[in-house]
DNA sequence: ATCGGTGCAAACAATTTGCATTAGA
DNA sequence: TCTAATGCAAATTGTTTGCACCGAT
């Protein structure tokens, strides 16, 4: 994906800022959070500032590039967009979150479907518990 | 379920303020957060502080007597404890929060069981989307 | 040359904490 | 009485905003 491509098309430019915050989430194997966004490439440009982190991800999250998701401290932890139909394995030991795909959200969906009148539109499920790898 | 009991035999005190944010949560037919709950109290008692408020819902959460529930925007919402296994319906309208209980969460964590060896702890499904009463 | 983006500092909002005073048990 | 709980104010933390300058197109 060509995000410089995608944002001038929207009329946003590239800059090297943003793009060391999409190189940081593209490396990235957990999410990450503003803060660990910013230590990162703060290391490549000295003076860059948190604020800009937090602009560029509302950018990247308004086009549909970014997502923010809530695992329950107070803080948001992004991560490059993906389909909406995920599960978010949130180990507490190591703070990775795997995404499972699969027909569980699907599942979910149609489950409610008959029930309440409820009309679901996201589907947020976040199963917190220790991943594999720390499991011992 | 007597909470002023409760309280004292694990070594804390029943208090007015206590009782208040208690019975305020108790009324409630959706998830408060702590800034609505002082608003409910502050009348009855005028100089009631939103510290407490804090404080007491953390000491509920501990004794398990009250759970806290991320809905996506920064603040924290409180309701009286319930069984683990409930799906939290949100309606984006009335903010009203519903619970569904039924075989969901048990069905989704034996989903989760074969995979990963991702072991399940608390199983977090919140559904966003408009309620019955406000879908028209 | 524009006008959008940045750094910086100040503003905010939700929550927490320190401390002297009050009040359950 | 004795120690936990409260009110109040100040401190923290995560995030947002205003503004003058800078730089991508």
């Amino acid at each position: 994906m060509d995000v410089a491509h995608r944002l001038r098309t929207e009329g946003y430019r590239m800059t090297p800022q943003r793009q060391l915050v999409w190189d940081a989430l593209r490396r990235a194997e957990r999410h990450l959070s503003a803060e660990e966004i910013h230590e990162q490439v703060v290391d490549i440009v000295p003076d860059f500032n948190l604020a800009s982190v937090y602009r560029t991800l509302t950018l990247l999250g308004e086009l549909g590039l970014a997502n923010e998701v809530q695992v329950g401290d107070g803080r948001g932890y992004w991560e490059i967009a993906h389909d909406d139909d995920v599960v978010h394995l949130h180990c507490r030991v190591c703070r990775r979150v795997d995404h499972h795909q699969g027909e569980l959200v699907a599942e979910i969906r149609n489950h409610l479907a008959g029930h309440h009148g409820f009309v679901s539109e996201d589907v947020d499920l976040v199963v917190h518990g220790v991943c594999a790898a720390c499991d011992r």
